[in-house]
DNA sequence: AATGATAGCGCAAACGTTTGTCTTATTTGT
DNA sequence: ACAAATAAGACAAACGTTTGCGCTATCATT
């Protein structure tokens, strides 16, 4: 039963039209007869026909088709970020290539590569931990593919990029802590170069002097988000003269290796010591011990807007407006206050 | 700087050849001079020219795509998966093309059929958990695109399927727990109507009966997944008369919430009731009291020999060899011990 | 009755590539 | 020197669709 796949010249031949009347029928064209359309819409029902998809695409030059190279799927930031994508691509008949580049610099040019000559229309990106040269990422707009950028963007001023600001997140978790009568704080932060880390440490800053706590800067401590040095800075934090009660730690898998920590200190979390951590993953609801909130940095709003950018830039180029337009647009992380 | 998509025709038209000539050379057909040949591939590197693949795809009539169509992106035992399939994707120069259904059977069918009219060359899918009718998906093959299934899979002969069988994990645990001294082990299970889960209660019995130990149906509950029936589950299972000291849980997220309740319950985990579960997220990695041991479901391997056979089908209808081919590959779940 | 408008449809080109066939020029064999 | 063989490349068709243009018949207007 090798059903045989309908053409626009089946139809015409059944019916003695010529192919382009077909088409004309099929999309209700004015020219085209009451009866004649009628006939061939008929027909293309009854022979489920449906428009060979590489005929169109190869005709309008275009592919339909957004390209998405992140990291990692496993994370559940990117899945979650994934959705954000191909509701936007949903809604514009669009569908959605993706490419992991498991922060491996060379296969995220690979797959840059094979994306472009795939004939994307857009690039959707968020680079590779590495990725630190951004010539193979510019080439590929010279060939008329915008590309935006999200969560992990480079520090370029003339692209267009979504990424989150944790300063507000942090305010307000801060704030929060302070209003449940915490006031030693302690962070436990990432790597300094990370740009989210300066963050958290100036919003850190800014929160407490505007509440007028006293800043001690041996509540800050870091880790390399490996368990060991975590335990590390918990060690650190917990043998100070006055311990914190509270701590910011920069993401929920440190924050539960710290909460591990301290329960092992015989500590009672949420009585002796509070956690708010950065992230929320989904992981959080499966634990005993959850942080108390978390700063959200909302993937799928992110990568949403980023995806709308890219098909409003599709939609310039049809115009072929002159101006270039570079948007930067920054999401608010904002702290959620976990349910008991 | 627009830069120019370097064609065929431009090749041709700057070194005055006809534009089959120029294919020729850049495919080293012997019956192109080698000077020609020579010049043209130089002329063509200083271009960059890449073929377009959507001419390409549209003249040889396929895609070199398959699409993978499964309930969701952000179960790590898919996203694991997807990296199987695009292994062997990438060995076989194709792209995959990924359709979440959400469990959803009507947005199964539509990412369907959308995937048949962008004429994938073939199919991988894991079922929707609620497609009981198979006719959107058998549909999609007389259209000659071959059609996988891996993990969730349909119930019936003449299909190509790749699945886990969980029996021989599933002794594998009950004789584990009896080594370790338990003689009353308890299941929280899946709706009967699951496949695995059938297998799950078989297994079970049947390794209880071979060490000679008698079956005690109260010690089986199910569970719909939610946490709210689960800790039901486990409220009846700790009820009984005689409770069980090990409990096999369905899957990493229902062992979680089993074990959360167990600790609500003053029960000290692998000293007065021992888990082991299913699937073994990495999740686990990440709480205190993970389960002692997880039956491993192999995603990636699943996957990738689904994917596997995919190519095998393609090639086989090129040679349009006559017999059908119906694979049903079992892959057998296997016993981790967790380490402390 | 002659002219113009209009409705309804067909023709053909175009997108980029591959490939079977045809043409031309050169070389080979005798 | 002439036929035959070969080498090197051109021509054209095809894949399915859309779309500008052209054609014909019908109808209305004067």
């Amino acid at each position: 039963m090798p059903n045989k796949i309908t053409t626009l010249k089946e139809i015409a031949q059944r019916l003695n039209f010529s192919v382009s009347t077909v088409s004309r029928a099929l999309h209700n064209h004015p020219s085209i007869g009451l009866r004649t359309t009628a006939q061939v819409q008929k027909l293309a029902k009854e022979l489920n026909y449906e428009p060979n998809q590489s005929a169109l695409l190869f005709k309008q030059q275009k592919t339909n088709t957004i390209g998405v190279i992140l990291p990692n799927l496993k994370e559940e930031f990117f899945s979650e970020a994934i959705n954000g994508i191909e509701d936007v691509a949903k809604q514009n008949k669009y569908s959605v290539l993706i490419g992991q580049s498991h922060d491996d610099v060379e296969q995220e040019k690979q797959i840059i590569n094979a994306m472009k000559n795939q004939r994307v229309d857009g690039l959707v990106i968020s680079i590779s931990k590495h990725t630190k040269n951004y010539e193979h990422l510019i080439a590929v707009e010279s060939y008329n593919i915008p590309i935006v950028f999200f969560d992990r963007v480079p520090e370029l001023s003339n692209i267009n990029k979504v990424s989150s600001d944790i300063s507000e997140g942090t305010r307000q978790a801060v704030e929060f802590l302070i209003q449940n009568g915490h006031k030693r704080i302690g962070v436990i932060n990432g790597p300094a170069e990370m740009k989210s880390c300066m963050e958290r440490t100036n919003a850190y800053m800014e929160a407490l002097q505007k509440k007028r706590i006293k800043i001690d800067l041996s509540l800050i401590a870091t880790t390399d988000l490996t368990q060991e040095k975590t335990c590390q800075a918990m060690e650190e934090l917990l043998n100070l003269k006055h311990p914190p009660t509270a701590i910011l730690t920069i993401n929920d898998y440190v924050a539960l290796d710290a909460i591990q920590y301290a329960r092992k200190a015989k500590l009672k979390i949420n009585k002796d010591i509070c956690f708010v951590s950065y992230a929320n993953l989904p992981i959080t609801n499966y634990v005993e011990f959850p942080p108390l909130a978390s700063v959200e940095q909302f993937p799928y709003q992110q990568a949403k807007k980023a995806a709308e950018i890219v098909f409003e830039l599709l939609k310039r180029q049809k115009k072929t407006e002159g101006k270039p337009m570079f948007k930067n647009i920054i999401i608010e992380g904002k702290l959620v206050i976990h349910k008991k």
